[in-house]
Order: C-alpha cells, then structure tokens, then sequence
DNA sequence: ATGCTCTTGACCGAATCGGTTTAGAGAGGT
DNA sequence: ACCTCTCTAAACCGATTCGGTCAAGAGCAT
C-alpha cells in the first residue's frame, strides 16, 4: 500500500477514478481488476502490486471518499445558515467540490450503498455504521420555512427539488472536468427562480 | 423463439423483465445468461432453449421494446397539445404506461443506447437509425411558449424540468409497480404549481 | 407401458477471474 | 564497464464463470 502512496499524485489519481468509476458504475463483483487496469492505463500486475488484493482496494477507495466527504463537509457546512435555498446551494457547493477531486464519487457512493456481495457487505455495514450522521447535518433541520407563500405545498417542493437535485447530478456526473461550474451556475439561477416565484414577496430577491 | 412465444404471457413477462433489468443495469458483456436465469426463476438451459443464443435474445429485447414505445406514443401522443406542461404531462404519461408493461424498459433502453460492446453495437446502430424520430416528435416543438412571465428565462425552465424528469424517473425505476400512480399525480402537481408560478396570471387555473 | 413435451443439472471447451511469478528495461552508483 | 535495485508488463497459475449443449428425468396423455 505504501507502494501506491509513494506515487505521483498525478498517477494515483487517474488509478483512482478508473476503480471510482469501474466499481460505481459494475459493483464490487462485476467490476474485474483487469477493467480497472485498462481504465487506468497500466497493467493489471500493477494493481495488485499496489493495493494486494482487490478487496483491498475497494476498501481503500470507501475510506478515501469517506476522508474527502468528511473534510468536504466540515470545511463548507455552515448551520447558521437556514435559507431553505441557501441550504440546497451549500449542499451541491460541496458536492461539487468533491466531484472535482473525484468526479465518480458519487455514484461510487451510491453504488457502494446498496452493494450486496459477500465478501464486502460486512465491511460495509460496519463503515457506514460509523458515519450516518452526514445526511443528518446536511438534511434540513433548523431551515426557515416561513418565507414559503402560504399556498405552496411545501413536502412537494422538498420532492420537487430532490428531484432536480438527483436529475441534476446525474447529468453531472457525464460531463467533462471543466463544465462543473457553469452547471452548478445553471442549478444556481433555477433555485433562484423557483425562490422569486415560491417565496413571498416580502422575501424575493430584488432584480 | 416460437418456443417463447408459446409460453403463457405471465411468464413470457417474467422472463422479460428479468433480462431487461439485467441487461440495463450491467450492459451486454456484463450481463450473464446465467444472471437472467436467476432472476427469472428459471433454468440458464431454458434461455437457449427459448432464444437460442445471447445475442437473439438482446436483440429480440431492444425490437420489443422498440414497438412497444412506438405502439405507446402512437396511441397516446397528441401534436394538437400546445401548452408546455400539458406536453410534459404527457410524455410522462406515454413513459408510464410503457413502465408499466415493464417497468425496466427506459433504464433498458439507455443503456442500449450506449452500449459498445463489438458483438452487438453495429446491430444497434441499424436498429436506431431506423427509429431516430421518435425524440423529434415527442420535442417541444410547435410548443406555446408566450404564456411566460416575460421575466423567466426559458432555456432555464427546459433544463430544469429535463432535470426533474430524469430524477423523478430515476425514482420510479426503484418502485413497485403499485406507486407508479401516486408518484405521477405528485409529479404533476408539481408541474401545477410550477404553472402557476411562471405563467402569466391570466393563465394560471383557477383554484 | 409408450410416447411426447418440458425442464433441468451436469457437462463442454474457451474465456476470464483474482492473484503470482518471471524477466526485461531503465536509472544510478561504483 | 558492471552491478544492483526499482518499476513495470507479460506470461502464467489454478479456479471460476462464460456461452452453449446434451442426456436424462418429470409429468402427462394415450
């Protein structure tokens, strides 16, 4: 393991995002080692000479995207604020700066979360029981939902939005490196939107 | 093939809902005839038995669903509806009804769309060049655009239902077959209140 | 019993799996 | 020049799984 961690940066991140995305978008199972080799561009010796055995390397990759979640959340979550649509900025804020590091993270996550193989289901359980307490901050405790007009329905706008949310992502999640931003600034003036449209007059933002 | 045919519609229906959701989800390569078997309750022998090989059962799938959703949008398709969410609304209800004969056919067909693998993409290729006016038709052209709050930007408003689409999509494919009803009155009342948000007044429904 | 259809588990060679070993290419020290 | 040491890829290992076949039931009608 040392071995892989005395490699240029450069390298270990290109090796990380082709397991990131082989076993995000295969599953543990059907994601081959010699897959992963290809996406990377080196030979499949090199992967078991860097992480042993597939087992651990997949485990590598869970810790990894744990570490850079956890750092991601704790340097951008700010409870203080309780705008409902802040919150959904901040949200994909961080989200995208995670994307940056590694694009595939997120549906490595989301796959890891419902992988079902035996030879890694228990080690699962047993990191996820440990941090659970991220969808707990980042969900929507303490936000000021008074601003909404009265009319509108508001659990159907928490849907709504975690649709355009999830839509949004996964169209994320195809585009280049460079294309985060003007996506996220895309998310950023549809949230305005709805905010001039949903909240009452008193609250909209002057334009 | 005959063979399938013959079988009771039941389990005709099984058996495809099965190879679809294992094709989606893992592609052609990855999708083994054995896999299939498993989720369909029945025996690997019995798929050759029925479809001879990997492949004619893949392509006897994509023509499947092909007509299906030709049969669908022939029948449920009308040119004559103008209003923008009236057409959303009925593109979600031709995507309905198409799940609804089997839920699995949109992820089916996505991941048909870029599927790769040498032993089938000619295949596919000929099979798509024959049917690309699909997504012509079900376009928003000849769509009503001007009953627009002038100040909403319209490009904004398509991308953003294009994400609420894909997301509430992406929610029906993980439902049992029963909520298809309930998530779409919820995805309509959506589009209700995003009309009368961003319709001019003199055309939102009375309420 | 005698057919006949439907279904299966065992089986085939070939490919691929996770993982190991070997050997060459290159850099650096002397 | 030679040696050593590191990094890497290709060839290889036994085991499993692949797509596909086949002989032998199980069930049923005659």
């Amino acid at each position: 393991m040392e071995k892989f961690l005395s490699l240029p940066r450069e390298k270990q991140n290109v090796i990380i995002d082709a397991a990131l995305r082989m076993f995000g978008s295969n599953g543990y199972k059907k994601a081959s080692v010699s897959d992963i080799a290809v996406a990377a561009g080196i030979s499949k010796a090199m992967v078991f000479h860097y992480f042993g055995t597939k087992k651990a390397l997949y485990l590598y990759l869970i810790n990894l995207c744990g570490s850079i979640m956890m750092n991601e959340i704790n340097e951008k979550f700010d409870n203080s604020i309780t705008d409902f649509f802040d919150r959904i900025k901040m949200s994909s804020q961080i989200e995208i700066s995670v994307m940056k590091k590694h694009a595939a993270i997120p549906s490595f996550l989301t796959s890891m979360y419902f992988e079902n193989d035996e030879e890694v289901k228990d080690d699962i359980k047993a990191i996820l029981a440990g941090g659970d307490d991220f969808r707990n901050k980042i969900a929507f405790e303490g936000v000021d939902t008074s601003k909404f007009k009265d009319e509108v329905d508001l659990k159907l706008v928490m849907k709504m939005l975690s649709w355009i949310a999830d839509g949004y992502t996964k169209q994320l999640s195809n585009q280049s490196e460079f294309d985060f931003d003007v996506m996220l600034n895309e998310f950023n003036e549809c949230l305005d939107m709805l905010k001039n449209n949903l909240y009452k007059e008193d609250y909209v933002q002057n334009r």
